[in-house]
DNA sequence: GAACTAATATACGTGCATGTATGTATACTG
DNA sequence: CAGTATACATACATGCACGTATATTAGTTC
């Protein structure tokens, strides 16, 4: 049923080192992790375009090349594939900052590659508008909701370790906890983002990148604040 | 059919208001003025217990005691109503902000009373949530779109003005453009309800306070930033 | 290659919200 | 009070996505 992805791999065409006997099985099992990842794939896309609520798991399925049968044989349902995604996505995230962190030599210069980072709009547009819908959508669904807090808290621990550690760097006490500022950091992107996606006149590309530089700086004392 | 609903009163059959005559068909419609705010009335409440896209049309008519046959004879569709609900909460939040402006004397109490005001969460949690979940609607829904996005640019030119107002007495000029000032306050307010609802732990009622303080200070220069 | 198990397809039943079409009651006109 | 428009209810037709139950195909074992 769920999620047990580590297997031996060596073993994949086994079938005729007769004694050792390892091999057998692992051809089909080869099979449905490939159909798990193309059906993966395009939720993902499927998702990004028509939003969690409106994608229908028939779409997915025919994405990928197969029916709603090979969906209910590997994943329980809507939401559980989007967990799935969301997994992937966020330690995305995660090795994404965290590279970015490790490639700069100085304190300064992680803090305005951090900066740079997320005055970036659109970096993640899918995941911006997919976790904006699935918090809504959570907090009316206990049990979606509950599992969304669980995945969501190790996120923002990671987020406010980075935090933690930029703020131990420039000295500055912030007023509120660590992940509450990665927390408001995030909020703030997404929400910005979607503003702009309504209507671009109102509040522009530009108008994002100096707004979150604004928030960054006051939050991380970057500035002068203090 | 459509809304057409300014008339000229005294003329709807007005073949014979031979004398004074002032009633006539005004019964009639007064009745369907009331079961119109009935109607809007359960709307209001259904959309906060449900949101948008899951309310029904059948719950609606029902709270407000007729069938879903009322509700066609008043509105278009669900987005119809919506809109007419909507057009009430923000004209009432711009009533809001003005009367608080007009209440205070001195430019620095008003912009006190402002930044308090803006502090506040959970003060239209309704709205709050509603909008976030109807502008994801409308990024899909270009009729919806389009509608939103004239309804809301009337809205951000007002709370733009109010910026810009409040940055005059200030002496701070803005890096954005006043609307986008707005459209940023907005956001943040309503994304940090979200988060803390999904979380509270994560992010708690002071957290937000805290975070929309800053960035109040930040964007309109209350504090030192220049 | 026969028996068995796993992977996927097909077919079906279900529930639900929508919108429309038509019926009925209530108010208005002369 | 008869005739007519208006407000609302009832009933139906539709469409859609879901989930499940069963059939079919592919792969594995001996």
């Amino acid at each position: 049923m769920s999620s047990a992805r580590a297997f031996h791999i060596e073993t994949i065409r086994g079938k005729d080192l007769r004694d050792g006997k390892v091999p057998a099985v692992s051809r089909q099992r080869a099979r449905t992790e490939a159909t798990r990842r193309k059906l993966l794939a395009a939720a993902e896309k499927t998702f990004a375009r028509d939003g969690f609520e409106a994608a229908r798991l028939e779409d997915i399925a025919a994405l990928a090349g197969y029916t709603r049968g090979a969906f209910y044989a590997n994943f329980k349902s809507k939401e559980d594939i989007f967990f799935a995604l969301l997994e992937h996505w966020l330690s995305e995230r995660i090795a994404e900052v965290n590279a970015l962190l490790a490639q700069q030599e100085t304190p300064a210069k992680r803090l305005r590659a951090l900066r740079e980072h997320y005055a970036q709009i659109a970096k993640d547009r899918r995941l911006a508008l997919l976790s904006l819908e699935f918090k809504l959508f959570a907090i009316r669904h206990p049990e979606a909701h509950a599992r969304l807090r669980a995945r969501q808290r190790r996120f923002r621990a990671c987020g406010g370790d980075v935090v933690r550690r930029i703020a131990k760097t420039t000295g500055h006490t912030l007023p509120i906890s660590y992940t509450a500022a990665a927390t408001g950091l995030g909020a703030l992107s997404n929400l910005l983002l979607l503003e702009h996606l309504v209507d671009p006149t109102t509040i522009t590309a530009q108008d994002i990148r100096h707004l979150l530089g604004v928030f960054f700086d006051a939050v991380l004392g970057t500035k002068s604040s203090r």
